[in-house]
RNA sequence: GCGGGUGUAGCUCAAUGGUAGAGCACCAGCCUUCCAAGCUGGCUACGUGGGUUCGAUUCCCAUCACCCGCUCCA
């Protein structure tokens, strides 16, 4: 199922009216003009660029730092301080590599996998063996039919049991064989005769996967040696450290079920194909959260966060039809998670993935405790029962969440007959909140507006412009996304007011500068309006 | 990972086998009383490494990076 904003307003998704920004439809339709605005105003550059860059990562200018981390700081407001029931979390990047064992990321790690996309079996390449089978009947072209049956097992005979009875099955409709089939090594196999495989849980062809290495952790080696024993990984995920910490958590006695543990921080993945800007990077930055609930309450808390999140985006501004909540079907689910949901953007290179809410029951906290072996179940004091977690997970992409913003606010207009370039940003997210220009540089106006802009830069993030005329001023403004803009002129010295002018409609007002601070963080929170006319 | 394309100033582009030019932006100054005005001056580039050549930004090879399509995303 996908709804799209006006089905999530519907649904009343506890979008809090006076903070919801009231956005625009985004403009864009190629990323070229967003990557040339985001080097040219400093949001993100390529990594050491001076050095050609490097594949797979990108850094934060100026500006893009504040936006990313407005975002983050958002983030962490809604689903940790602003509530009673989540506490945060900050855990090293490089953990015990037991951790990564545990959780499934080193399964295989020296093998090559195969998976079968049918059944979404999977299996380590070396112990898989193809038995053809070529039965009497002929094709249309005259050759005999062929039945290439794939086996699992350590050896060819332990992998045979399967395709025998498979191939009993086609022999009757077929014929018996003469010939016992030929038995090769899957990994044997040329590319081109992949597409007959039958897989061992299938009757279908062509549902297995190349041999593939899921080699996507950042090794390293923790000390001076660089031996074997000494192997770490760079966390692909901040999530195991989370269930890696849940006893400590819960022993430290300021938590009860249901509660969340959140974290926001770096994780690696060596991607094969890092692509769309900063979409798909080898280092990125993760806001996640895990929910610790009953078993019998997990739908309830899955379906709550499921709701949450989405509305979490509408109410920072991507709230046009370009946003999406998709429920995972069945056969699309991970092999930990009982339901999963997607939110996912339309960005110009196609629908993406911003976050994923994932239900994942019992599955990790009990890995954990096998692997462990430390008694991870919680003891419910009021009940006097013990039993395991089960775990909701949002997990959301900083970086991806910044990029959609970046897309969203993103807007060409045209102001007196000339083309305005526009970062329609939420206040909230917005790097520069406020910019103070003197109208011109002499009367004492830029003595004024300096006095202002120190008052201000105690409490928010404002920015002093007098170079050149003001117009200009204003659109440089525009393109960093700053809301609002405060200009001292001629009639500030007589009643000691300024006009402050609104990004979205190039509208002007007088105010008094003594209000300014207040006024802006009521424009910025929703408790003020711009005014009409 | 495969196929195609691109790489010249901060940005968008141009020209050229004899070391490059524009517009915008940026900086300084003058001017300027509300939406990229004007004047003067200034800074800044051939992605990297090889090869061919008397000489390469230009031709060739490799490499790196980015873009598009497919693939992949445990």
């Amino acid at each position: 199922m996908t709804y799209g904003y006006e089905a999530a307003e519907r649904a009343g998704f506890g979008l809090g009216r006076s903070a919801t920004y009231k956005g625009f439809e985004s403009m864009l339709d190629d990323m070229d003009k967003l990557v040339s605005l985001c080097k040219r105003r400093g949001f993100i550059f390529p990594s050491s660029e001076v050095y050609g860059g490097i594949n797979g990562f990108w850094d934060y200018g100026p500006l893009g730092v504040e936006l990313k981390r407005n975002i983050k700081d958002a983030w962490w407001q809604d689903v940790v301080h602003g509530r009673e029931d989540v506490v945060g979390l900050d855990c090293s990047i490089i953990m015990n590599p037991r951790v990564w064992e545990a959780s499934g990321h080193v399964g295989g790690f020296s093998d090559p996998l195969v998976d079968c996309k049918a059944t979404k079996e999977r299996y380590r390449a070396d112990q898989l063996y193809v038995f053809v089978h070529l039965f009497p009947t002929v094709n249309h072209k005259g050759e005999p039919t062929e039945a290439w049956l794939v086996g699992a097992g350590a050896s060819p005979e332990d992998a045979a049991s399967i395709p025998e009875k498979k191939a009993a099955k086609l022999a009757k409709k077929f014929g018996t064989p003469e010939q016992p089939p030929t038995v090769v090594p899957f990994l044997e196999v040329a590319e081109s005769d992949r597409e007959k495989l039958i897989g061992p849980s299938t009757d279908e062809r062509g549902t297995l996967t190349p041999p593939r290495s899921f080699n996507l952790m950042f090794k390293t080696y923790v000390g001076a040696l660089e031996d074997a024993s000494a192997v770490a990984y760079l966390r692909p995920e901040t999530a195991q450290g989370i269930f890696a910490n849940f006893k400590n958590v819960v022993d430290t006695g300021r938590v009860r079920i249901p509660f969340g543990i959140a974290q926001i921080g770096k994780s690696f993945r060596n991607e094969i194909n890092p692509r769309n800007f900063t979409f798909r990077s080898r280092e990125f930055e993760q806001m996640e959260l895990e929910f610790f609930c009953r078993g019998e309450d997990s739908a309830h808390w899955y379906q709550y966060w499921r709701n949450e999140r989405f509305g979490w985006y509408v109410k920072h501004g991507l709230k046009s039809e370009r946003l999406r909540l998709r429920d995972h079907g069945q056969e699309e689910l991970a092999f930990y998670s009982t339901a999963t949901a997607d939110i996912e953007y339309a960005f110009p290179f196609g629908v993406s993935e911003l976050e994923g809410i994932a239900h994942r029951g019992e599955y990790d906290l009990t890995q954990h405790q096998k692997f462990s072996g430390k008694d991870l179940s919680y003891f419910d004091e009021e009940t006097k029962t013990r039993f395991m977690p089960h775990v909701i997970e949002p997990s959301a992409g900083a970086d991806r969440a910044t990029l959609a913003f970046l897309c969203e606010a993103y807007t060409e207009d045209e102001v007196g007959g000339e083309l305005r370039t526009v970062l329609r940003f939420h206040p909230r997210l917005a790097p520069i909140k406020a910019a103070i220009f003197p109208l011109v540089k002499k009367d004492g106006m830029p003595e004024k507006a300096d006095a202002i802009y120190r008052q201000l830069k105690r409490h928010l993030a404002v920015f002093y412009d007098e170079k050149g005329a003001v117009g200009r001023r204003y659109r440089r403004q525009d393109e960093a996304g700053t809301p609002y803009c405060i200009t001292v002129d001629g009639q500030t010295s007589a009643d000691d007011t300024v006009t402050i002018r609104d990004r979205d409609t190039c509208r002007q007002w007088r105010v008094p500068s003594a209000n300014l601070e207040t006024l802006l963080r009521d424009l910025i929170d929703g408790e003020a309006q711009v005014p009409a006319g």
